[in-house]
DNA sequence: TAGTGATTAGGGGATTACCCCTAGAATCTC
DNA sequence: GAGATTCTAGGGGTAATCCCCTAATCACTA
C-alpha cells in the first residue's frame, strides 16, 4: 500500500486527486495540505511515501519545502506538480529532492503511472516537461559554444601559465614551477590581462572559468 | 519530398533503412555513405534535407562530420544514431549541431516520427535516451549540491564584497561603493580567505564559482 | 545574560600584482 | 625567406593584496 500525501492550495485539486488514488487498490492518501507550512508540520505526526507536491504553494513555496523534506525526511518521495512547464521550475525542483515532474493537465492514467515509477525508486518525468528541458539544455549548450568565440586564442604557454594562477600559485611559485623568469611569467600574465580583457587577476579567473578556457 | 542520406559504416544497415524510408511517399534517399569523409565529400555534390547519422563511424566519426555540417551546411539536419545509449555520446552530439538522436533498436515508426519532426524544424529523442538524460542530469545536481557542504557559510556582507571581487573591483572600489572603510573590506576579504580556505584572490574566485556560492 | 558571530575599523609591514618600457631568440606561417 | 607571434627577460615604479595584531558595536541565541 503507497501511502500518499497531497499538497496544493486548491481544494477541489486536492480532492479530485483524493478520489482518483483511493480507487486504486495499492494506494491510500492518508493526509491532504493546502500550504507549506502545513506539509511541515504533517510530516511530524504521519509517514508518506510520496508527497504530491504543488511547486507553487503559497507562504512557504513547494521548492522550499522540497529542500527541506530532502534534509529532514529522505526516505520520503516527492512528485512534483505544476501548471507551468517552465525550464525554470523544473530544473529548480529537480535540484531540490523531487523524484518526478508532471503538469496538472496530465491524465488519471499518467498520474497513477508516476506515483507507481517514483516509489518503484525510479524517477518519472511527463513527456512535456522532458521537451522542455532537452529544448533549453540545447539552447544553453549553444548560447555557451557561441559566446566563446570572442576570445582571441590563448598560447599553449599562457595557457599553463593560467592555469597555476587558477591553482592559486603566485607569480615567483609560477616561476619555480615552470623554470622560467619572474620576469617571464609576468609578461605572460600581462598578456593575458590584454587577451582576456581583464583588470586583474580576479577577473583572469572569471573569464577562464566562465569560458572554459582551460578545457580545450 | 524529404532529402535523406544515410551515413552507416555497416552496408546491411544503410540498405534496410534505405528500404524503409524509400516505401514512404514523402522520403527519398538521395544518398549512402559508409565513412564520414564521404558524409563531406558527397555534401558538395547532394543537398540532403536530413543526414541520418552514425556516430560510430570510422575515421572521422560522427561527432566531428557533424561539427563541419553545423559550421558549413547548417540549412542541412541531423538526426544522430546509435547503438549506444550513453550520456557523453549524447550530449556531445547535442553540442554539436544534431537536431535529435535515437538508438539503433528504434521501430521503423519511430524513426518515421523522428525525420518528419525534425524535418518540421523541431527536435527529437527518443524515450530512451530522455531518460538517461535527465538521469545523468540529477546525478550531476546532487553531486554539485553535496559537494557543497564542505564550505562553511558565508556571510551577507562577505558575499557582497565576494562579488564585488569577482567583477573585477578593486578592496578600494569596494570601499567606495559599499560606503565602508578599506580595512573593513580587507577584514571581510581576510575572513573569506580563511572560510574558502583560499591563499589568494584567484583562489577566493575560483572556489566562489565552482562551488556556485554567490548564487543563493 | 553571557557568549558567539557579524560588521565595523585601524596600525604597520611584507609580499604580490600590475604597468610602463625595451628586446633578443625561437617558432610558426604565408 | 620575410613577417608575425610566442617565449624569453629585464629595469623601475606604483598599486594592491595579504598578514599580523587589536577592538568597538551590534545582533542573535543558548
Amino acid at each position: 500500500m503507497i501511502k500518499i500525501m497531497v499538497a496544493d492550495d486548491h481544494t477541489m485539486f486536492v480532492d479530485g486527486i483524493d478520489s482518483i488514488l483511493n480507487k486504486e487498490n495499492d494506494m491510500q492518501v492518508i493526509c491532504k495540505c493546502y500550504t507549506g507550512e502545513e506539509v511541515l508540520k504533517q510530516l511530524k505526526e504521519v509517514q508518506p511515501d510520496i508527497i504530491l507536491l504543488d511547486i507553487n504553494l503559497p507562504g512557504i513555496t513547494g521548492i522550499e519545502v522540497s529542500k527541506t523534506v530532502l534534509a529532514e525526511y529522505p526516505e520520503v518521495k516527492i512528485l512534483a506538480i505544476s501548471m507551468f512547464n517552465e525550464e525554470s521550475f523544473v530544473t529548480e525542483i529537480l535540484n531540490n529532492g523531487a523524484q518526478g515532474y508532471i503538469l496538472k493537465n496530465t491524465g488519471r492514467k499518467e498520474l497513477l503511472d508516476a506515483i507507481r515509477t517514483i516509489c518503484g525508486g525510479k524517477t518519472y518525468f511527463s513527456k512535456d516537461v522532458t521537451n522542455t528541458i532537452m529544448k533549453s539544455l540545447m539552447k544553453k549548450r549553444m548560447e555557451s559554444k557561441g559566446s566563446t568565440k570572442l576570445i582571441p586564442k590563448v598560447s599553449r604557454r599562457e595557457k599553463e601559465v593560467l592555469k597555476l594562477i587558477v591553482e592559486e600559485f603566485t607569480t615567483q611559485e609560477i616561476a619555480k614551477e615552470l623554470f622560467i623568469s619572474l620576469k617571464t611569467v609576468e609578461s605572460h600574465r600581462s598578456s593575458l590581462l590584454n587577451k582576456l580583457n581583464a583588470r586583474n587577476t580576479a577577473g583572469l579567473v572569471r573569464i577562464t572559468m566562465e569560458n572554459k578556457i582551460l578545457e580545450n
